[in-house]
DNA sequence: TGTGAAATGGATAGTCAAGTCCAAAAGCTT
DNA sequence: AAGCTTTTGGACTTGACTATCCATTTCACA
């Protein structure tokens, strides 16, 4: 399920063409982010990416398409970043200091904005076939990185067999997913920590020694 | 934090007019439910509602306060059906059971859709100030409704007093709205069950007797 | 039953976004 | 350097949406 979702039909690019279309995406990723993807114009792309209509629809064939680009670019910001923090787990401390690190990316950002993927999916699951499933497999991976953490965590002999990594990492990622939109809502990462702590605690039940 | 919070200068209505008023806010409702706030239309709205243009002017300032009233009408449907179900938790049993009714519906409308609040917030949160705050008040309200559950099972003695009512209120929730984003974009309960279950079996940490 | 307020119908102004088009510039290839 | 492809600029078409306006009808109430 990691396949490339959205074989966009490639044309030859150039190494400055690869450079406009990425400042297109990036400017695209950060208003979408900001103002929703209908709340984000093409003419406000344009101006935000210093490029004029038609390179937009050089690179893209339409808003669609560059939706399902920006897509694909928070998929691999985020996804990575996890993966990265997740690769570390081998400890119940690890895990909390990965809650830790969450928690605080959120205050940092006073609650605004919630999570990328989940305001994208959100708003285009039952608009854009192809953008629900390109987000489906971004939301699989994000939780196989965790399912592998947990089982990392099983297989150094920290917890226990009984756990179920797959289950418990979905319950992890829904945990986080709605932590980050009640705090956006309520500007207040409260809910998000009880989220969190609470799947940990979850998870704890399975620990083969209590604490670390 | 319950107290009215979209103060609509209360202009004097007759009963036709607030049947009228009413049957715009539905079919705006299902129309913002199914397309969005942005993907709906005043003109889908009149049609919809079988009104005219003039009418949905006539009854609300622009189309922000007709989204204040959807959030209301919203807010209304899924708290008060809530707060009935939950207002029955007396037992672990009846926590799963009321589990099995959110899961049970999603899969009636196979995963389609989310929670009309979730999205609404999503959607709204960055955009309307109003309505962020009608939202989170909603969101405490409903978490209200579980932390109330979670007290009376204190209460009863099903649980130990060491339980924490309202973190584990804003964690089931957290893990309710995030469970639905999951299963929205995957067409698939699973991840719905695995937060629900894995919240429920944190709540069980508590217990006074395992099982019922 | 008459009068003013409320409700309704429908046309329309004003704005803005999506996407197209074509000419021109820049860049690669040989 | 010629010739072809890629890239770019920016005007423009088309269409849709929000909100307004005003004439007309319906209704409440005295």
């Amino acid at each position: 399920m990691v396949t490339d979702l959205t074989p966009e039909p490639a044309q030859p690019l150039t190494t400055k063409g690869q450079a406009t279309r990425e400042r297109i995406v990036r400017a695209a990723a950060e208003l979408m982010f900001r103002d929703g993807v209908a709340g984000t114009s093409t003419p406000a792309i344009r101006d935000a990416a210093g490029v004029s209509s038609s390179q937009i629809y050089h690179y893209f064939a339409d808003k669609e398409a560059l939706t399902r680009a920006v897509i694909a670019h928070q998929t691999q910001a985020i996804v990575d970043t996890q993966s990265e923090l997740l690769g570390r787990l081998d400890s119940l401390t690890a895990l909390r200091a990965w809650r830790d690190v969450v928690v605080q990316a959120e205050r940092d950002l006073h609650c605004v904005g919630g999570c990328p993927l989940g305001s994208l999916s959100s708003e285009l699951a039952e608009h854009d076939p192809s953008a629900r499933l390109a987000l489906a497999d971004s939301f699989s991976r994000w939780s196989g990185a965790i399912r592998d953490g947990l089982q990392r965590m099983i297989d150094r002999g920290v917890l226990r067999a009984d756990a179920d990594p797959h289950k418990l990492s979905l319950a992890m990622l829904a945990a986080l997913q709605g932590g980050l939109l009640l705090a956006q809502a309520q500007r207040n990462s409260a809910a998000l920590e009880a989220a969190l702590d609470a799947m940990i605690e979850r998870i704890e039940q399975h620990a083969v020694a209590p604490g670390g």
